[in-house]
DNA sequence: ATATCAAGTGGGAAAAAGTGGGAAATTAGC
DNA sequence: GCTAATTTCCCACTTTTTCCCACTTGATAT
């Protein structure tokens, strides 16, 4: 399972690090994507497989109207890459996916358990802040919605 | 069971001792994940296994096209770690957790059935008089609410 | 009182992870 | 076809983490 959280420099060259913890799981492969929110989704092969599976399957009730639905899959799709980690951890993020999100000289590199999400470590920190106040709330709703 | 309560030292590579008590319950590898209030709680990779299936149903998991969830798992999952107590009993407690709850040299670790729950000693110390004073109207209470 | 054992604490050395940069290979442009 | 620029591969340095050993303290037993 993918979990915690990485600072991690971005060199000259666009080269981050993925935290070695996260390495064996992610395999020699992976699908980067904008993500939802103000980071970028890192899928290994197989989940990727899965999820546009699910994303294109009209059997999954997404309440998508067609065209919104075209829409996202552009998101989604037209806007991913497949990228190698290189012989010692380190990814390539395309210069159009760390535009959107402002990435510069660090990210901060978080294991959501079968997704890693890359973000401005500035970012990061800021949106930290306000899930960490809501959190306890949520819990608390989830509690009650029945254990 | 998890029961009592331990003041241990984090020394400077931020190891600390579980308490010998606690070991042969929690085995060779432990969660470690933000709590609830100012505490970090710590499950057994079982106990974990059982909560994270309840925040998100792998079957169905499209989890993250929901911002509240999204945010819940970035919660729950991003400051998570996953860690191997040492020959010696010892764990190694993430710079972003020990922040969280500002953690310096000196932790309360304290047994709570089925997790422990590890305090800033001075926070604890303060909270467990705070407690102390509503404990009985507490059970009281909750005695009331037929369990 | 002293020896013994278990629990907790501290620190040095080895290993691993992360970072940076040069050279070779590839691509693009003229 | 040749040069310039970008990308890829590999090596080297630095920092962090891990592993192991040793010391201290306090409780127990002799």
């Amino acid at each position: 399972m993918l979990i915690g959280e990485y600072i991690h420099t971005i060199d000259e060259k666009s080269r981050v690090s993925m935290p070695a913890k996260f390495r064996t799981e992610l395999g020699k492969k992976i699908i980067i994507t904008p993500g939802l929110g103000q980071c970028l989704f890192i899928f290994t092969v197989k989940e990727w497989e899965k999820i546009s599976k699910k994303l294109s399957d009209s059997e999954t009730d997404l309440s998508f109207l067609k065209a919104d639905q075209r829409n996202f899959n552009r998101y989604m799709f037209g806007r991913a890459a497949e990228v190698e980690i290189d012989s010692i951890g380190r990814i390539l993020i395309p210069d159009f996916l760390k535009e959107r999100i402002g990435l510069k000289n660090s990210a901060a590199i978080i294991g959501v358990k079968d997704r890693v999400e890359v973000w401005n470590d500035k970012t990061w920190s800021e949106n930290k802040a306000i899930v960490e106040k809501q959190a306890e709330q949520l819990a608390e709703k989830l509690g009650n919605e029945g254990n």
